[in-house]
DNA sequence: ACAATTGTGAAAAGAATATCACAGGGCGTC
DNA sequence: GACGCCCTGTGATATTCTTTTCACAATTGT
């Protein structure tokens, strides 16, 4: 069995196609902490897994074993021979690729980027932006400019369900200083400005200061000059081998902010979302599985 | 068990001098092969150290351990440990928060998904998929879900600077069958579908799938269903602590795309990307400096 | 020759595995 | 919207494999 050249993950990863839903999940678990998940007893895989016993003895057959121990001889053998051999480092990322390959060079400087970013990030700004982003009491708008309305939208869909009252502003649209009318004294701003920054955006953010309005400023670490108006600036390492920057890091720290918010507002939160869930249902948009 | 900062094999190296003959044997048996042997029945064991089944026994309770699954249980958790690689040493990465506030759990997760996403992916799919999405033969549509439809834009945004030839089509909105007209033989579909699942993109897959066209999927590790129609299938790990699920690692995959595509054909993006330059300049839409 | 160590063989206790029947649910089909 | 197929989980059970622990003999070193 442990004859053929390929590995066991590149023997289950070919064979993907042919598992149903929770063969799937299971392969999945087993690659995710490859080896070690396969050595344990069966039930521990499974409930690892969140599958069933039966369809983990269901799957080494399928795989072609003639029981799970003899699949975990086959993984033993494999680690015996990968121990034996060279130490086996994890240079790079994408295994299969050579260390020049772009998703390496690329995934290496994204790490870095993330890595610098949460280096000089201040948790207590941190904090204060989530808590100023989820307050109910104040109405929050939410401004991208040209690339980064995209991300701009991405915090205002997840928002729109976290809580009521916030609108998404292009600063690159001609219609952002009707949407300015309404806001005033305490309401929140939150602004993406990466270089090249974007003069429209300044212009926003001098008429939200003006009107009395708090803001928090997605930036790089050249800093936008909204970073002036700002009451809270977060920023991001955006380098990578590319003729642009990088939007990752910055997604990460939405995502995070995401986060820390929902759990901030778990109570109210939750009916929300179930509410929405309802209504997913309802509309017949999303399928359950497979 | 596992706690304890030093391996398992220094451990028995440090208590080498307490053991007896037959245990210095079985002892220098499993450093031998480590850990695979250890990870065996205990007969096996025994065996390959041509000791007896009892030594092996008395050993591992010597060792401190209840029993022989009890020491395989700990050689598993350390296993998976190294397997988790280099970067799992970073205990905090926000440095100045403690290692349980959100941004350090949120970003250890997405290093996590990183990781995986990377050591799963199939770099030849990957570059096929860079050749067919840089084609300028081919028109090319992005399509995007109800929050993925940001990703969508994100690489369309970028696209559009590098060729022409492209449409952005939200599979939400009830305009996307127009675009399916003028669709056909040999023309590229990028879809992204993660859970939750959409019928919507299913069907425009489905669609364009008839009309010959070529469909790169982004998606997640349970796989939307659109791969059964994709030619290439780009799964990213999304799992992280938040009733979402997160699309930074997407974001990478479709930023390393976006450099690798722009590195293919640098020759003629760069005119388009001067031209461009140029444009902005004269729109004043951005500031030089500052 | 004595004491400690180790192996033998066996038996009992304990786990883990393989398998079954069945029920519930999703999904496609008509 | 109803029917039926396929997948999946549950719970139970039989079976097989492991582990643990005996008592006792053999071996080794002192």
């Amino acid at each position: 069995m442990g004859t053929s050249s390929q590995t066991i993950a590149e023997r289950i990863q070919k064979r993907m196609d042919d598992l149903t839903r929770a063969e799937r999940q299971l392969a999945l678990s087993v690659l995710e902490n490859y080896p070690a998940s396969g050595l344990g007893p069966l039930a521990s895989l499974a409930k690892s897994a969140n599958v069933s016993v039966p369809t983990v003895a269901r799957m080494v057959q399928k795989l072609g074993y003639k029981g799970y121990p003899d699949f975990q001889a086959d993984l033993r053998e494999e680690l015996s021979a990968i121990a034996k051999g060279p130490i086996a480092k994890h240079e790079t990322w994408a295994g299969a690729a050579p260390s020049e390959h772009i998703l390496n060079r690329f995934t290496e400087a994204v790490i870095d980027n993330i890595r610098t970013t949460m280096a000089h990030i201040d948790p207590v700004a941190f904090d204060d932006a989530c808590a100023l982003v989820a307050d109910r009491s104040r109405h929050l708008y939410i401004v991208g400019g040209r690339v980064t309305h995209t991300l701009a939208e991405y915090l205002f869909l997840h928002m729109q369900v976290i809580r009521p009252n916030l609108t998404h502003v292009q600063s690159t649209s001609n219609t952002w200083p009707h949407y300015l009318l309404n806001a005033g004294e305490g309401d929140v701003f939150v602004v993406f400005d990466v270089r090249r920054y974007e003069n429209n955006t300044l212009k926003l953010a001098e008429l939200a200061r003006e009107r009395g309005a708090k803001i928090v400023l997605f930036t790089d670490q050249w800093r936008s000059p909204v970073h002036r108006m700002a009451d809270i600036c977060l920023t991001s390492q955006i380098i990578v081998p590319s003729a642009w920057d990088s939007a990752t890091t910055t997604m990460l720290l939405v995502e995070s902010m995401i986060s820390a918010i929902q759990t901030l507002t778990w109570d109210s939160t939750r009916d929300r979302m179930e509410e929405l869930e309802e209504l997913f249902d309802k509309t017949k948009l999303f399928r359950k599985f497979t």
